[in-house]
DNA sequence: CGTTATTTTAAACAGGTGTTTTAACTTAGT
DNA sequence: ACTAAGTTAAAACACCTGTTTAAAATAACG
């Protein structure tokens, strides 16, 4: 393997687990079984690398998730919610079968990249990859057109959050949940899991409006 | 003011802005107009002053939390999920009269605590003020007795998720919500936007038991 | 007043950070 | 085989980290 491969992928899964932060280079190329300068020579810098990481999962990611809200929102039937989040998350669960631990190391990625660094990751992922979030809320906006543009854009960012920071904790929450109810259960569980509750949130009955006293 | 107040009034909102690992105590010192050395002087380590800024919060909080929730099931009639969320709340809208910007950065803090740091602060924080978890589980078991533990302890994490995230990135999103929509909104109005939601998801129908392939 | 405590200060400590440099090594291309 | 480009290696760079030290300043109290 190249050694610009084993930095991404000792990269991902140390960024995944202690942030991007909390993470130094030192620590990456001694689990990557490479010099120091390497990230350097390769990547530029640390934050070369940090794009780097992630863009190796939105370049694959991008345009299935395209398609798949794409087919939803051609198809004759009108999609439930549950369709659309599932649609969504599908293409999430694929990147396992490509690479072990694939879905939940990208989450976690995701969730860091909303909380560390002052949210410079999420202005790169919303500029190089604005189709995700508008062809979501398209379909989104298929499945449920009583409600507002306004009262979407909360809901959606709501889900965001459940669905980052719920990934970003799970390792801890299943080994609480096995010592607590000794079930079995694994990040595909916890998502089946999660899917009832989001699209019932946004499917929530619109709020009076608030009032002003 | 006394030097130890100017520490937590400066760690506070430096914490909560860049994260526990992403602040240093010289930023701190240097905002509070102190000397290095106070930090460690006064609270013994940086470990420990994370702590107290946290407990300043939880031991204001906790009893609040406590009473509000043992009135509400004490009551003589069922109350709603949405009673629920809503007495759990209150005491964090609270916190903004005694202090200016009091609920967004505790929740902004909260959310740190659960990536920074490998969970030492969520570990601190179950052990120091188990009852406000426990008190709030009896509660929703009232006003949703169908649902079991295992359904609930995922769902409860979910809405934790919901909040915290929505809060540590609350700015942020108010900003692009009032150039899109240019609809005046402060943090009260996206605290009473997420209730329904997460009250809903909370109340979302049980899922089919999952069939494994 | 003088004598303790308590607190603040500046300086240094040992160790970690991302990055750069310079030389050695490997790999192609002709 | 020789040169040129590409890659790896060890060492040093300048800077930042949390913590400690020891002296100076302030406060408290008899």
């Amino acid at each position: 393997m190249s050694t610009k491969n084993k930095i991404l992928d000792a990269a991902d899964i140390l960024f995944a687990d202690k942030g991007f932060n909390g993470t130094s280079l030192r620590e990456i190329t001694s689990q990557a079984n490479v010099n120091l300068a390497a990230v350097n020579y390769h990547f530029g810098s640390k934050k070369e690398l940090i794009k780097a990481v992630m863009s190796r999962y939105m370049d694959e990611l991008s345009p299935q998730l395209e398609s798949a809200l794409l087919l939803l929102c051609e198809n004759d039937t009108k999609p439930s919610l549950h369709d659309v989040f599932s649609a969504f998350i599908e293409p999430l669960l694929n990147l396992n079968t490509l690479k072990g631990n694939g879905t939940s190391t990208f989450l976690q990625l995701l969730g860091r990249g909303y909380t560390d660094s002052q949210g410079f990751l999420r202005w790169f992922l919303t500029t190089q990859y604005p189709n995700v979030f508008t062809n979501f809320t398209k379909a989104i906006k298929i499945a449920y057109p009583e409600l507002s543009a306004e009262e979407m854009f909360w809901r959606l960012h709501f889900t965001m959050g459940t669905i980052v920071f719920t990934m970003s904790s799970t390792e801890a929450l299943i080994d609480i949940a096995q010592n607590d109810f000794n079930n079995q259960l694994d990040i595909a569980g916890v998502i089946e899991r999660v899917i009832p509750y989001v699209a019932a949130g946004v499917a929530a009955p619109i709020p009076p409006p608030i009032i002003l006293t």
